[in-house]
DNA sequence: GGCCAGGTTCGCT
DNA sequence: AGCGAACATGGC
């Protein structure tokens, strides 16, 4: 069983605790992602086999490095590569904050949001498939719940290995979920409605009839275009995996109930903006708007929103 | 128990 | 086009 190490550079200023903890929605462990003791953890499905990444920072936020052991599977060097590669995107450590704090600092309301976390990198998704999967999960439910479902998936439907005595489990392929279909999915609490859009997509996935990857090469209005003729994918959807999951800088989730209430309380004297007012007020953030979205949910959080809360008066809404 | 929660779809004007 | 209601689930 080899277990090869190598060293990742990040672009600095690069905050791994920061970066990982968001990952891992500052509560140690969500869904797939664990962040302990320092340590990130993720089985990756890497097609061939599994592998157990661990990653520590071996570096500074001016002078990052992280060090990443590969566990449980003898690796071919392909399968290397590409567990490197998949490792960097998860966290985000090509990801270049610069011109976004350039921006954010000339900004009456982005200068605190931006102190406070300096380095946070945007984390991603080892693929659109997945992002897809958990956001739909996250509709309209609240994060606890979210958390329930997604944690219930991984654990019920995901391949799993078990390594020094702990179970690690990585994504569910689509054909599982396919195979499990809406029956299997109401099994583990699903609603109906949650259970045929999750199926349908994964069958969808399986088939090859819809391919995710290839949302990369599109632009933000196509990916939008095409995300959302699929049913149970909606605006919201399709800008969250523009953030999460492609790595557009420019994604903004205006339908969401949480950034509504953060954009209020950062500059709207604490009354959570409608939609569309929120969605006009970002636009002088363009073309940053991942980031705002990134940085206002990290700053939810980890409770400090509330400390950034500007004395703006509310807007008309 | 009732109400709400990090939306989307469907059926009405 | 735009608006309201239904959808289903767990937690407070």
């Amino acid at each position: 069983m080899s277990q090869p190490k190598l060293t990742l550079r990040p672009a600095p200023p690069y905050d791994f605790d920061l970066t990982a903890g968001y990952l891992a929605y500052f509560l140690g462990r969500y869904a797939a992602d664990t962040f302990e003791d320092g340590a990130f953890r993720r089985l990756l499905d890497l097609g061939d086999g599994l592998a157990l990444v661990v990653v520590r920072s071996s570096g500074t936020t001016e002078s990052p490095a992280l060090e990443v052991e590969l566990k449980g599977i003898d690796l071919d060097q392909a399968a290397l590569v590409e567990a490197e590669r998949q490792v960097a995107w998860m966290l985000g450590v090509d990801d270049d904050v610069g011109s976004f704090y350039r921006m954010a600092n000339g900004d009456p309301h982005l200068g605190g949001l931006v102190r406070g976390l300096h380095g946070l990198h945007t984390p991603h998704t080892p693929s659109v498939y997945e992002a897809l999967i958990l956001a739909i999960i996250g509709q309209q439910i609240s994060t606890h719940v979210a958390r329930m479902l997604r944690t219930l998936l991984i654990q019920t439907f995901g391949p799993s290995v078990e390594i020094d005595g702990t179970t690690y489990y990585a994504f569910p392929r689509p054909e599982t979920l396919a195979a499990a279909g809406v029956s299997g999915l109401r099994d583990i609490k699903f609603s109906g409605r949650k259970a045929e859009y999750v199926a349908d997509i994964a069958r969808q996935v399986a088939t090859g009839e819809l391919h995710l990857e290839g949302l990369r090469a599109l632009t933000a209005e196509e990916v939008v275009q095409t995300l959302t003729v699929l049913r149970g994918v909606g605006p919201w959807t399709a800008h969250w995996l523009l953030i999460r999951a492609l790595g557009h800088a420019d994604g903004f989730p205006h339908g969401d109930l949480a950034l509504q209430r953060s954009l209020g309380l950062l500059v709207n004297g604490g009354v959570p903006m409608a939609p569309q007012a929120a969605l006009e007020y970002s636009q002088r953030w363009s073309p940053y708007r991942s980031y705002v979205t990134t940085y206002l949910f990290a700053a939810a959080r980890l409770g400090r929103l509330e400390a950034l809360a500007g004395s703006a008066e509310p807007k008309n809404v």
